[in-house]
DNA sequence: AACGAGATTGAAACATGTTCTAATCGTGGC
DNA sequence: GCCACGATTAGAACATGTTTCAATCTCGTT
């Protein structure tokens, strides 16, 4: 393969000239983000199955060996992506926060939106929520930074656009209900999107789904 | 599979003489069972992946290719033993059902015995849901079944003892609410049992979770 | 009892995740 | 400018899920 290209090492970057101990770093960010592209763009032609390694150290131009000093496994390689995916919905939400009047409808707005975000490239989502089910005690970080930052982004959308009102008003007992609340709906989203992936359910359904245990905890 | 045994309805009993045409179908059974059990007690020592189908195959005293003519899958035997569970967790139930007075504890008692089934054998429990998680479309069937086993001793929970008292007085409003109300349940109860099993959090918080989740919906 | 269709077997083959190794490269320190 | 050391590479090697195949066996039928 042309992976000998040593060509590539050399690029001088955006023009600005690097530190020099920054040199090998900025290439190791590099080789890394290869990595994670090359792996995205197999898992939305072909799922989780579709991922072969060694296809990804082909098209990002890394050896299988080095590949596996960045990650610890496949499963590894697309948490990383789901969380780098995450950062983008967390920086849409911060420039369109999740609309509605009540919270219910905030928030169902945000699990939409999330949702939209899995089911727009099938293959993807199914093989990214396959790593988080498969994953094991390597990938668990990555798995719990994940939950995490839904979870804020869940409370968020409870929460509405006046966060500094709100939390004023709510006392502890409110933002610890909030909490299991965002946890109970992000529990069901991601059974849902399990559901989903595996065929039990269509598409349509993981919304749905999400709405109605929304409407069992929110109305009244 | 094979599905040329004709007189598998005949399955003699546990000492009686086999009926003529049912030999062969006795034999595939006993085969299916020695597969599931052997596939069973290797889960139970190394998780999914202590399930080596070579070893399955061996200890059950079958061929590697009789093996795939039975299950789709690793996957699909354990999806297999799982439902085998289910029956009994549902044989259990009938005998004694979950106890409490209010929804809110039956719900709870029958969630916290369904985890112990769960977390007795974690090796087992894990390799369950990972075969549940990495699931393709060939054991979606065996996954929408468990499914369906579940929600339908959700419901039974949450109804309580007195079935045709209850049935009469709750109209298709009330049914279809507790449906509703069983599977988001269940899918914080799954969700929460694959957060368990890829280890960001305790055995403990099963249980939690879910009672969590249920006092949201049912407490007020 | 012989026959034949389908089931089973044992073993090899294949695919792919993961690990290992010797050779080479690139870079900071002299 | 050269060296040593860590990173990288190409490729082999290993493990295991899955498939395939020819030989054999089983069992109901004749």
């Amino acid at each position: 393969m042309g992976a000998r290209t040593r060509s590539e090492a050399a690029a001088g970057g955006a023009g600005l000239p690097e530190l020099p101990g920054a040199r090998l770093a900025a290439n190791q960010l590099r080789r890394m983000r290869r990595v994670v592209d090359a792996a995205v763009r197999l898992a939305e032609k072909g799922g989780f199955e579709g991922v072969r390694l060694r296809d990804v150290a082909e098209h990002s131009g890394v050896a299988l060996g080095t590949l596996y000093k960045y990650f610890h496994s496949k499963e590894d390689i697309l948490l990383f992506a789901l969380n780098e995916e995450l950062e983008r919905v967390e920086q849409a939400l911060a420039e369109r926060p999740a609309s509605g009047r009540t919270p219910l409808a905030r928030v169902t707005d945000f699990f939409r939106r999330a949702t939209e975000a899995f089911l727009g490239n099938p293959q993807l989502g199914r093989a990214v929520l396959r790593a988080m089910a498969g994953g094991d005690a390597e990938t668990a970080v990555r798995i719990a930074g994940a939950q995490l930052r839904v979870a804020r982004l869940v409370v968020a959308a409870l929460h509405g656009e006046t966060p500094d009102l709100a939390a004023a008003r709510e006392a502890e007992l409110g933002d610890e209900r909030e909490r299991r609340i965002a946890l109970t709906l992000q529990y069901v989203w991601f059974a849902a999107l399990v559901g989903w992936s595996v065929g039990i359910h269509p598409e349509s359904a993981v919304i749905h789904h999400v709405r109605t245990a929304a409407e069992l905890i929110l109305k009244r």
